[in-house]
DNA sequence: GGCGTGTTTGACCGAACGGTCAATATGTTC
DNA sequence: GAACATATTGACCGTTCGGTCAAACACGCC
């Protein structure tokens, strides 16, 4: 993750750890107002608020509003990554394909406002994370790519170019959280429950497992 | 669409034709930036640069911000209403389903400013397109599930939420348009041609089909 | 060719926002 | 407990933005 530069201030500083408490707590309000708001949308003076401290502290631990965008940032893509490692080339198909996809699922369901940020930022031309998408992201979908082409050629599954793949399961998974308004309006309720997401998580892993020719069991296709 | 209220000014005028012109640079020019910018990131001057012409003809065509955005929105809803009714219940799913994928994968393509304007919309809470999210989109779905149901029952296709279902294939058909810039990185390129464009249609929908657990020819499952 | 309505334009206004500053408070270290 | 660095705060500043206004322009009809 060195492409995003911004960090913290002053690395060299003796921290005081109200002040780590209140870096942490800014950091957490500001992911949410930038998900509801956007970047432009969200104002210094809200995301201090979220955070129940006056501005200038803002501007004390983040310098700039975009720098405290980019730590945001930084601080979804790491966690983004570590689900992104659920795909272990490991074991079948069937297997690695439906971990990985739960746990993006997990991920959706659990940092709502993270995936709404990413998205916003993404739908805007990325004009902080390009350089990430086309370096790292790129590399790690590369890598990925292989291994599935490797279970295709072994007739494992189904013909599926492997990054179109990838964008569809990204689409598929992160839309629960990007697009929740829609699916509660359409859905017609306020929010979904623990056991309705499970429900839906799984649909969302026997569609993907289908659609790259595996059954649930992991069988491998008539083709 | 009645539920978007706002129109263009009053509609008892004698409209003359530069004006008629000038209305649709105004809308072709919000809807680009709206997309690039989101609602709060776009200038009204911004908007009136890109349209080639001064600030205050924008407000002399549609009063506020707000209200430009909404006419904007209400351009986009009806032509995602045409593409939506793509899906006709005659025929057998795989025919059904198959155009409807491709008639998403076309409106991606052909309007990617579009659908980032919606995709933004409902990514900030749909504060504006809301009410029409949870009566007249929900109807359809609703209807749209029923014929869906009815093909599971008749073992036509694979057991598939029909809600969950099409919260899945608007997501892996707009992904095109909302993600593009990821989906350019990714691939290292810096457009798609139309043929690369055409084979991912066709990934999309074998995927859909597969994951309905229809082959392109349209079998039903085995199950 | 003049008159009225639709249209175009430059100059201007108040509000909101990002950012700064100087002053104060709070810990930590010796 | 004195000295110093960290942390917190209220008041303030310049800029940008949505919106307005009054004046000018252009088209169509008699």
């Amino acid at each position: 993750m060195t492409i995003i530069s911004a960090e913290v201030p002053a690395s060299g500083r003796a921290r005081r750890a109200s002040g780590l408490r209140s870096e942490a707590t800014i950091l957490q309000a500001a992911e949410r107002v930038f998900a509801e708001r956007g970047f432009k949308g969200a104002s210094m003076s809200e995301i201090a608020a979220a955070a129940h401290m006056p501005k200038p502290n803002l501007h004390y631990y983040f310098g700039t509003k975009e720098a405290l965008y980019r730590a945001v940032l930084t601080d979804i893509l790491e966690t983004w990554l570590g689900e992104a490692d659920a795909f272990v080339p490991d074991g079948d198909p069937a297997q690695a394909l439906g971990s990985y996809v739960r746990a993006k699922m997990r991920w959706s369901r659990e940092r709502p406002h993270a995936s709404r940020v990413f998205a916003n930022e993404v739908l805007h031309g990325a004009l902080f994370i390009g350089p990430y998408l086309s370096d790292d992201l790129r590399r790690r979908v590369e890598q990925k790519g292989k291994v599935i082409e490797g279970w295709i050629r072994g007739g494992r599954m189904a013909r599926v170019d492997p990054r179109a793949l990838f964008f569809m399961l990204w689409a598929m998974t992160q839309t629960w959280a990007d697009f929740a308004v829609q699916v509660h309006a359409v859905l017609g309720v306020a929010d979904l429950s623990e056991a309705a997401y499970d429900a839906i998580t799984e649909e969302v892993v026997a569609f993907a497992l289908r659609g790259c020719g595996l059954d649930a069991d992991g069988r491998p296709p008539a083709t």
